[in-house]
DNA sequence: AGGAAAAGCCGTGCGGCAGTCGGTTTTCAC
DNA sequence: GTGAAAACCGACTGCCGCACGGCTTTTCCT
């Protein structure tokens, strides 16, 4: 007796490897076509142009990239930057794993932190400082 | 011409909906068997015990829980706590989209806490000075 | 010891997604 | 118009999680 199948992966925005690097690419520079993408995708596995369009396609559906007509090929951009995906797939799993108490979330934060650098808690202070004012607190 | 496969998933480690209702089970209350963590599975989708058992299997080989027999039943536990798996899935992505640049990420870990509270803000910092103490750094 | 009940183990099938490509159709440029 | 380049379409592969059923093994009770 087979039962229904009730979204079996949580995680639908996960991005695959080619998928990553024609971002990468988009995002090193803006503004390309399929072709010169699949001539930047690094040379080791050489994916042929139909592969890439595939991608690019899927990237188009799941709106990380925009895409117009110029004469008869598409033009791509990126349609998030690094840091905006890097924040949302942090929260999705955020979403995923949330129990209510924000002092989980908080710590794991502070635990990746840790692992990059000591210089980085300084910045992070020093960001989270901007972002209040940015915020418009008043006193 | 079909080429190698190449490591489709770039995100092994990420989970199934069953998988994570399994974990919150045992998050909530450790050492159940697998009969207990099935019964504790929201009824609108009462998997059968195989099922159950199978998800647990593969949570064991992926490390995110451990099992002792005890009797004739084995007996699991969670083998990491929320927020270490919260860390180590953000960790994940953050490796994965790391282009060097620390603000990139630091940005994306304030813009995520940004959507969450105000007062968290205020937390994050409290966790940062403790962590930094934590670190023991001299001067 | 013998046998039933319970748990584990194994193989199977389904569904979905990314990667991969070949072949066909569209489109623009000359 | 004709031809090349790009888009489009559809197929197949491999992987993973979900979901069981059935066979094997273990356990425990009498």
């Amino acid at each position: 007796m087979i039962k229904k199948r009730s979204a079996s992966n949580m995680l639908p925005n996960t991005l695959g490897e080619l998928e990553l690097g024609v971002l990468e690419a988009l995002w090193q520079e803006p503004d390309l076509d399929a072709k010169a993408i699949c001539q930047r995708i690094p040379a080791i596995r050489q994916p042929s142009l139909s592969t890439v369009q595939s991608t690019l396609e899927r990237l188009h559906r799941k709106e990380l990239v925009s895409r117009s007509k110029s004469g008869h090929a598409y033009t791509y951009a990126p349609r998030v930057s690094r840091s905006h995906l890097l924040g949302r797939l942090m929260g999705d799993i955020i979403h995923l794993l949330h129990d209510g108490k924000l002092e989980t979330i908080l710590s794991s934060f502070v635990n990746v932190a840790a692992d990059l650098d000591d210089k980085s808690l300084a910045d992070l202070e020093a960001l989270i400082a901007r972002k209040k004012q940015e915020k418009g607190r008043p006193q």
